[in-house]
DNA sequence: ACGCGGACTGTAAACGTTTCCAGGAGGGGT
DNA sequence: ACCCCTCCTGGAAACGTTTACAGTCCGCGT
């Protein structure tokens, strides 16, 4: 009570103030018996003291920080948010706190991520890079702890892994349009020389050969954002006016071709109809509200969480998992036939 | 190169491989001198074992772990990912990692948040609390790092403090639509309970008053969520079908309300004129576009963020400083006259 | 030639824990 | 009455840094 200790209880104070040793303090603190006096006279003094132990010397001392991280582009992308949310809370639950690094799709600071496993502060790392180099691969062959990829890997690396089939999933859109007697159906994408660009771009052609069209000429490319997609939209209306049908590579891009449309007095869906991509909060959002395909990203946060999770704990050592999420088309008002 | 030393390098690997005490590693890896031939031995040390500083260790000897921490509710709010984004860019600028707590506006958690000051982990904490209760105010007062509370206080709050008038907010939406000649405006609020709700209320029938109208009957509350405004519509527009204005206490609200007016085949703005609050990325992506009072997320978050970092630094000891944002209306399709 | 000052170095302590180890106290069985 | 076993305890080391302090070396001026 008056202890002119100067700064916080340390495990020091207690020792001293219930009058044993530290080494019983620490045992009492962590539930590793005593005698019953001598847990009441810590217990009592620790709460007197309002005694917290310090997380920094339990790490140093224990090797665990308690800390995972998550790495992802940009937290206004309503698909990492609904990531956010869900790895939150799987590492809440296991006693994890979550930090955020926001790389704003820039190399150099995805590398930085992982790179800052190293110093220890955190022990594993979610990352859901978009563009995937030899020097990311690299670097993560050589991360110094576990980190979990969200977003498909090229074969034979051997790293915990949760993926969505997002070429099948562009081609049930275009399926989709199909099935409702669309057939110049355009593609608004995000920058080719990603993966998701890649994966999308491939999965749009799939849709149009399965269904006997041609689109070559159908695709605009820009990046995977509102305005962008607004653009993209113009320029492909200008170039294609018989337009019918509009695959969107992300939520965004399609609010974007929305506003596009709308401007430039196509109905939607009777004129154009759209269907996006990720099935964000937005496409509910939207009027009219958008078709979009669901590529889990709040189940693949959580997956991804639960198995650096795992490989924290129990399975340290076990063989890397792919995991995958399958798409699911979600059908609103934008593409009602 | 060899070295068969388990784990990674610490400066203890590089003071043997070099021939040096660690305290001249120490001493050369700060930059803080060194004879030129020790600097040399030192680095290329480092450099051939790729060390990296442990920040655990590094953090408990100097008493700073380099990180802050944002509480707010719910990350799927985006009047919260404005904030994160600038707060993350500030962070970072600084040199501070960011860590989130989503409290799911549950008191204990927020509380929770508070107390985890105490563990050390966190130099200081940036919270945006919708609630203030006692307790609340005791912990704050109690807390053992700054603290810098996003929202309106009590008078008389010792503590750095960011905050924005959305009463007077609320009364220059009520006013706006009474410029554009509407006279029976409702009200869909959150919870009365909370701080903003209540200043909301506040502003609403202040108003009201201004333009000598009255609306006691035109309330409804609810949550501070799309699916929630949806519901408090339809209850407002069966009670009250004459209405003609509309003020949402937030812009998830306000799209709720928008669809629940669609689906009851009011047009807007022609029929009923909708006001949002927060002017969230969402308040461009409706349709029609929805005029929303901005409360300056972004700007609020930035500034939390320069003041916490501040205090961290320079400001250790300076007066707490209270900050404010102006209200700002952006008008958009949803009240065009 | 000697001493002095300055620049540099190494030893050791400190940060706050957890945990290994050896020793002590107490109780039960012979 | 003795021994052994169990249970608890305190001392000390360890985690990887930074930093105060005291010592060493060198060159320079006298």
């Amino acid at each position: 009570m008056t202890s002119a200790d100067s700064g916080p209880a340390t495990i020091e104070t207690i020792a001293r103030r219930a009058g044993v040793s530290i080494a019983s303090v620490s045992r009492v603190l962590n539930g590793l018996g005593g005698r019953p006096d001598t847990v009441r006279k810590v217990q009592a003094a620790a709460t007197e003291l309002g005694y917290v132990p310090n997380a920094m010397a339990r790490s140093l001392r224990g090797g665990r920080s308690g800390q995972i991280a998550f790495a992802m582009e940009d937290i206004g992308n309503p698909v990492y948010v609904a990531m956010v949310r869900r790895i939150q809370a799987v590492a809440k639950e296991a006693g994890y706190r979550l930090l955020l690094h926001s790389t704003g799709a820039d190399r150099e600071e995805e590398l930085r991520a992982l790179r800052s496993l190293a110093d220890r502060h955190t022990e594993g790392l979610i990352i859901s890079p978009i563009r995937i180099t030899r020097e990311h691969l690299d670097e993560l062959s050589r991360a110094v702890a576990p980190v979990v990829v969200i977003g498909s890997l090229p074969e034979g690396v051997r790293l915990d892994n949760v993926r969505v089939d997002s070429r099948v999933g562009a081609a049930m859109a275009v399926a989709h349009l199909v099935g409702i007697g669309r057939r110049r159906i355009g593609f608004l994408n995000g920058p080719l020389d990603t993966v998701p660009g890649q994966a999308r771009y491939k999965g749009y052609l799939d849709g149009l050969a399965t269904a006997g069209l041609d689109g070559a000429e159908l695709v605009e490319s820009g990046q995977f954002q509102t305005d962008s997609g607004a653009e993209a939209a113009k320029r492909l209306l200008e170039r294609v006016p018989d337009l019918d049908g509009l695959f969107c590579a992300n939520d965004l891009i399609a609010v974007g071709a929305l506003r596009a449309l709308r401007e430039a007095g196509r109905r939607v869906p009777d004129d154009v109809a759209v269907v996006g991509m990720d099935d964000t909060e937005l496409a509910r959002v939207t009027w009219p509200t958008l078709t979009s395909v669901g590529l889990g990203s709040a189940r693949r946060g959580e997956l991804a969480a639960e198995l650096l999770v795992d490989r924290l704990g129990e399975g340290r050592d076990r063989e890397p998992r792919w995991v995958s999420v399958t798409p699911e088309l979600v059908a609103r008002e934008s593409t009602r036939s």
